[in-house]
RNA sequence: GGGGACGUAGUGUAACGGGAGCACGCCGCGGUCGCAUCGCGGAAAUGAGGGUUCGAUUCCCUUCGUCUCCA
């Protein structure tokens, strides 16, 4: 039998021999695109040559590509688990021909790489193609119908023609777009999987589980504009997708991907950790939770291992989701403890061939898997408390249901999943209502949806995706001004060639050429002007999309026509932002040197005010590592070593050793920072070399000093690390010396001895409030005496005694335990004491329970005579306290006190 | 991006707007042949900043952090 990584093999191979560049599959977490949470197509890393935004480096490619599918259009995740076949990662194999071959290759290749090299029989294929559509004015694809019977040995009869739905293809609402044609195979009448269903027919696109697609061929060639019509492309492409897991269970013969050598080796460990047997049934819940750990533990360890982390949005929320699906389902087969970080190792067995990154990275995914399943288990106990609380109202009700609002809040709330919810219901023979929950879950939706909507028109969402003149910004790396010609600009209605920007007016304006940066690898866009004659446009951001550089900000003065020349000129803050950026650089080699290989960068954000940088180290670093770091940053400024770029193609600057982030896009040519090289052919020499886009400063010493103001954590595994250069360090310095010298006025000694004195003084201090605390007990003492002889001073109605008076005390504490100590002695008494606390009335009431119970409480007593003293007042009835501004009419109160008091008891 | 919840001692948690308590841990003393034993004593906390109130852990606002759901 072949095995997954054959069949993989022959693939790349057969293509490889028919002129096809091998590409590395891009990562799963696309860089640099944000409208895309996860690679989901072999396609992505395309994009920009089908848009005609790039030209591409090889007319023919094919490679293997991670995929994603988790959010949006394609959403697979809750499917996962139910049947043989919906997976969230996935290996898309494909072929591209960007403007080279077209249909007719397309369809022989795929025909021949899966009946002589594959080995399935030719009878068991189909082939459809579009039909057509009046509403485009498409007529069906002829083309391809009549290469099919020509180029293969495919029948004509069992070429289908189908509708838009299944066989056209869009990138998006407008953009490249062209029919396709899909290889479909039947599994035979065994198969089908809707035999109960009345009227169910077995056919292509039938719907059953008898046929399905193997492979699809988009044929690109127009371009969906705007108002809806179709334009033909002057260029043609051919882009192709088969599911890797599906060829391999075809080739493997068998009934579910599950069985299949991808899966199976984890299914099997699965079984091992947790004593339960896979048995490759639908439907069974033991063999769902099998199938649904085994596929989110493979789209968990590529997701992480390319940089998504565990967290509450974004990506890293699905990542979340993902990982606690899974240790959800771990429950059905017994395990209360982490358990999935275990399988990463058999992960690694099965693809770390195929995709090496993950075996590098493979002790990093498992601390980040285990921590997340640990704190999801604390989720979980939480919510399991809350839940008790809505069990008992619901036993308590009526119709035994716990409400939705009940179940909703634990869910959005407390992250406790409903079908656990419902479960632990079951076992109380209670209900939920799960239509209420639905109902709120929807109206959430809404919410969030309105949010969005009424968000104000970015610049991004206008354009999307549309054809954007290309700026030259090559400028930026050496010039902070230079001369340029507007070339258009784009404002809430989206991009326009022609027209006025007038005053005041909000924009993005494009140039033909610039030396803005904008924002792009953690490097913040510039600011700065544009400026022609009198008119001024104010940049407060510069953003790139695709080959575009927008100047987002707002007309200052005067108007800007398209066609004008202007003149472009960057903030100075340009450089502090080289600084940061630089500093950057040799902070991560810094980090590397202390706290070695597995600090990878995650991220970065470099400012003119600070820069930031977030890598992988499973546990926070010692002070002493720290402060070697910054040594070793110090030392690098300080030896005023050269800094030096050169740009050369990726396979190059990898020889060479330089660090990339997550990997760039195929095709780029890419630019490598190199610290420590006088210029390119010294770039051996450098300490550093990175892949980097950024503007960094010429010479190590221009940073001007370095500094780490703050470490953290910021997700399990990674840190981050703020730090400060040049001027920003400089004013920090400044503030914190400023600091020192008032304390150091203030307590008169210099400033070497502040932290001695400040000891003095805290040690100081500690002994006054002990000493406080001595004179207190002597008052506290003084107090008691008092309150005793207002005891023995004390009217009695029956055997209770009416305590009234004011003591010399000032602390609410000594007052109250005078009060305490009373009831006490009496037994039965109505106290009322009060006090003056600096020109402020405190009355205090305690009432035994005794009096209590017959109607008298000391809440009602402070209520009705706070007022004389200007206050308000209340408590319990056992004990109250009420406070005034009028301390002189304390007696007037107390006297008042003992009229209610004895009124009350009937004296 | 939008919503919800929660921030109290080293840790885990209580406190109708009126004494910041409990458990574990920690320190000291005592008892015990011994202890994951017992007794006594002790140190130690309301994330930050405003407001309402005579009085705020509690109510309101701002902010920071954590958790969680939606996009």
């Amino acid at each position: 039998m072949k095995t997954a990584k054959q069949i993989r093999h022959e693939f790349v191979d057969f293509f490889k021999g028919k002129g096809h560049e091998i590409v590395p599959s891009s990562p799963i977490v696309p860089i640099g695109d944000e409208t895309l949470l996860f690679a989901n197509a072999g396609m992505n890393q395309f994009k920009d040559i089908f848009l005609g935004l790039a030209p591409a480096r090889y007319p023919r490619v094919a490679n293997s590509q991670k995929c994603l599918r988790v959010s949006g259009k394609h959403n697979d995740l809750e499917e996962v688990g139910k049947d043989t076949y919906h997976h969230t990662f996935f290996e898309m194999l494909g072929n591209w021909s960007f403007d080279d071959y077209f249909k007719a290759e397309s369809i022989e290749w795929a025909w021949e790489l899966l009946t002589r090299v594959w080995g399935i029989e030719p009878d068991r294929l189909w082939a459809t193609v579009f039909a057509g559509d009046q509403a485009d004015g498409l007529p069906k694809d002829e083309e391809a119908a009549n290469l099919w019977p020509k180029v293969t040995s495919m029948p004509a009869e069992k070429v289908l023609a189908c509708g838009k739905k299944d066989n056209f293809w869009e990138m998006g609402e407008i953009g490249p777009c062209g029919p396709c044609s899909e290889i479909h195979i039947d599994l035979g009448p065994d198969r089908c999987d809707m035999k109960n269903v009345p009227g169910h027919e077995c056919r292509v696109n039938g719907g059953c589980a008898r046929y399905i697609e193997l492979w699809n061929l988009v044929f690109i060639q127009f371009n969906r504009q705007h108002s809806g019509k179709l334009v033909t492309l002057p260029a043609k492409y051919v882009d192709t997708g088969a599911g890797l897991e599906r060829v391999v269970a075809v080739i493997q013969n068998k009934s579910s991907n599950y069985d299949t050598d991808l899966f199976m080796p984890i299914i099997d460990h699965t079984g091992q950790i947790t004593g339960h047997k896979y048995t490759s049934k639908l439907g069974n819940k033991t063999d769902n939770a099998f199938r649904v750990i085994a596929d989110h533990i493979r789209a968990l360890v590529f997701a992480i291992t390319d940089g998504a982390t565990p967290s509450n949005e974004g990506r890293g929320y699905v990542i979340r989701r993902i990982l606690r699906r899974a240790s959800r389902f771990g429950r059905e087969l017994g395990m209360h403890e982490p358990f999935l970080y275990k399988l990463v190792p058999v992960v690694v067995d099965c693809l770390g061939e195929a995709f090496s990154e993950i075996r590098e990275r493979a002790e990093y995914v498992s601390t980040v898997i285990e921590a997340e399943e640990a704190s999801f288990g604390r989720t979980l106990d939480r919510g399991i408390e809350i839940f008790a609380g809505a069990a008992d109202r619901a036993q308590k009700s009526k119709d035994k249901v716990i409400s939705g609002e009940d179940a909703f809040q634990l869910y959005d709330t407390f992250g406790f999943p409903l079908d656990l919810t419902q479960l632990m219901a079951q076992e109380r023979n209670l209900k939920v209502d799960s239509a209420r929950f639905s109902e709120l879950m929807e109206q959430q939706r809404q919410r969030a949806r309105a949010a969005i909507a009424k968000d104000s028109l970015s610049i991004t969402d206008t354009v999307s995706v549309q054809v954007l003149p290309e700026t030259e910004d090559l400028h930026k790396y050496h010039t902070d001004t230079c001369d340029a010609v507007i070339v258009g600009f784009i404002d809430n209605e989206g991009f326009k060639d022609k027209g006025r920007l007038g005053a005041s007016a909000q924009a993005g304006i494009i140039l033909d050429k610039t030396c803005f940066y904008a924002e792009a690898g953690g490097q913040v866009g510039d600011c700065g002007i544009i400026q022609s004659g009198d008119a001024k446009f104010i940049v407060e951001k510069t953003i790139k999309i695709a080959n575009c550089t927008v100047h987002q900000g707002k007309v200052a003065e005067g108007t800007f026509d398209v066609g004008e020349k202007v003149t472009a000129v960057v903030s100075r803050d340009r450089n502090s932002i080289k600084k940061n950026h630089t500093a950057t650089h040799v902070l991560q080699w810094a980090l590397q040197q202390v706290l070695g290989k597995s600090v990878a960068q995650q991220g970065s954000y470099v400012g003119p005010d600070y820069l930031r940088f977030d890598f992988t180290y499973p546990k926070a670093p010692v002070f002493e590592q720290l402060r070697k770091v910054e040594e070793l940053v110090r030392e690098k400024i300080a030896g005023d070593l050269p800094v030096t770029w050169a740009v050369m193609p990726k396979n190059e600057a990898q020889r060479l050793g330089a660090m990339a982030l997550f990997g760039e896009k195929y095709g780029d040519e890419v630019r490598v920072v190199a610290l420590g090289a006088e210029n390119k052919d010294e770039l051996n020499e450098a300490f550093s070399r990175e892949f980097c886009g950024g503007t960094h400063v010429d010479r190590l010493g221009a940073i001007g000093g370095f500094k780490i103001i703050k470490e953290e954590s910021i997700s399990a595994g990674v840190r981050r690390i703020t730090a400060l250069t040049g001027s920003a360090l400089t004013s920090h310095l400044e503030k914190a010396s400023g600091i020192v010298d008032e304390l150091s006025a203030m307590l008169k000694v210099p400033s070497e001895s502040l932290v001695e004195r400040v000891g003095q003084l805290l040690k100081d201090n500690k002994k006054l409030a002990k000493e406080l605390k001595a004179a207190a007990r002597q008052s506290g003492s003084d107090s008691m005496a008092e309150a005793r002889g207002l005891l023995e001073k004390s009217e009695k109605i029956g055997d209770a005694s009416i305590i009234i008076g004011q003591l010399r005390t000032t602390s609410v504490e000594q007052a109250r335990e005078a009060v305490d100590m009373l009831k006490k002695k009496a037994k039965s008494a109505a106290i009322v004491l009060g006090f003056d606390e600096d020109g402020r009335a405190t009355l205090l009431a305690g009432v035994t329970d005794d009096l209590v119970a017959k109607g008298l409480k000391a809440g009602d007593i402070v209520k009705e005579i706070a007022p004389i003293v200007d206050g308000g007042g209340g408590g319990r009835p056992q004990m109250a306290q009420a406070g005034g501004k009028n301390p002189k009419k304390i007696g007037d109160a107390l006297a008042k006190a003992g009229e209610i008091i004895k009124q009350k008891l009937g004296g």
